[in-house]
DNA sequence: GAAAAAAGAACTAACGTTTATTCGTGCTAA
DNA sequence: TTAGCACGAATAAACGTTAGTTCTTTTTTC
């Protein structure tokens, strides 16, 4: 009967939430059954139950988070008095940065989202659209500044977004170039791609 | 007890397939019920097994038949007396073009392939390995005769790759911009994201 | 062209698994 | 000693798939 061994200051939970991220990562949400979660934690699958309340709350748990710390860092970005240029290129650093650093969590809440049941779905849906509009307001005002060339701005916002979400082939690639070089490349090549042609 | 009905010159196992793509790509593989798709065909569950062998085939003939195709573009592409930057608009166009009019299929293939099985899998990643390989091949000729600038080959893989991915947002937007335009803005930000500075 | 035979495609019913989850019991750390 | 936690056993629902049968269309035969 050995227990769930925690990280100092971290709950059991805290280690299930963790094991599924990885977990639905590799087999996606539906397919990652809470047996194999029970054999990656190390324990039998009801006693999972004495720390979670159901499969669907360890999802929303990741997804919020996720979702949770964007916002936090789009208040943080909006406020600061830089360029939009500028801007963009701090968002896109820190996209880069989650995917590399909080990679289960951020690619999970990417890819699996839909798995949610309302209310969790509209509610995620929702602070997703405005995310977009929030970035896409960017762009716009660095297309009126002159420094952005003009392009839809849409157009633009799904390109980053999904862009970043490509590090998932870096992570799994075996011959990886660093995590700085990666954060350099990709810089170039979309901001470079942003910049009106003076 | 109503049949299904086809296309003309088309088979009733190319309804289910396509229907299957509609569903594959809205649930997901794992959570697309052979009931599911059985309703949306218009028919009871059991009745699909007259014209296809299992829910995993289904899965193996979206993805090989997207695959297939982009190989076979490949080969065309390579053999073409132009610059590897204009091979490279040519691909983007190409994989932006698939992603528009053959969306569902394209999409799942994209998302679903690792619910293949073997054989299925270790082929299709094989596939895709020596696919991206090939179109690395072009971006680094190009950065030899300093048409593109010098970054990391993979990297643009990765960015393009996913960039297109991204039309699917585009998809599901109601206030859409034309498909030229869509076209037309991705080449503009990611091409001349690669050009080298002269 | 009509009747008979074969093939194709639908149905209902059921199969054995796997799924997430609950319950009641007893171990074990605080 | 008490609260937390892991356990085995059991649940109902959903899953992909098979079996056997019936209806419908196509093909063959006279």
């Amino acid at each position: 009967m050995a227990r769930i061994k925690t990280e100092k200051n971290g709950s059991r939970k805290d280690v299930i939430v963790s094991k599924a991220a990885t977990l639905f990562r590799e087999k996606g949400y539906k397919a990652a059954s809470m047996r194999d979660l029970a054999e990656a934690v190390g324990v039998e699958a009801a006693s999972l139950y004495n720390h979670i309340k159901s499969k669907s709350e360890l999802l929303h748990e990741l997804v919020f988070n996720v979702a949770n710390r964007f916002v936090l860092k789009m208040d943080e970005i909006e406020s600061e008095p830089i360029s939009s240029l500028q801007k963009m290129e701090k968002l896109l650093r820190f996209h880069i940065s989650e995917m590399i650093h909080s990679y289960e969590e951020v690619y999970v809440s990417d890819r699996e989202w839909k798995h949610l049941s309302d209310p969790y779905l509209s509610n995620y849906q929702n602070q997703r659209r405005v995310y977009r509009k929030r970035i896409a307001a960017i762009i716009e005002e660095g297309i009126r500044n002159k420094e952005i060339k003009a392009i839809d701005a849409p157009t633009v916002v799904l390109i980053f977004l999904h862009a970043v979400s490509g590090i998932e082939s870096w992570h799994r690639s075996t011959k990886k170039i660093s995590a700085e070089e990666l954060e350099q490349n990709m810089v170039a090549i979309l901001i470079d791609g942003l910049k009106a042609n003076h």
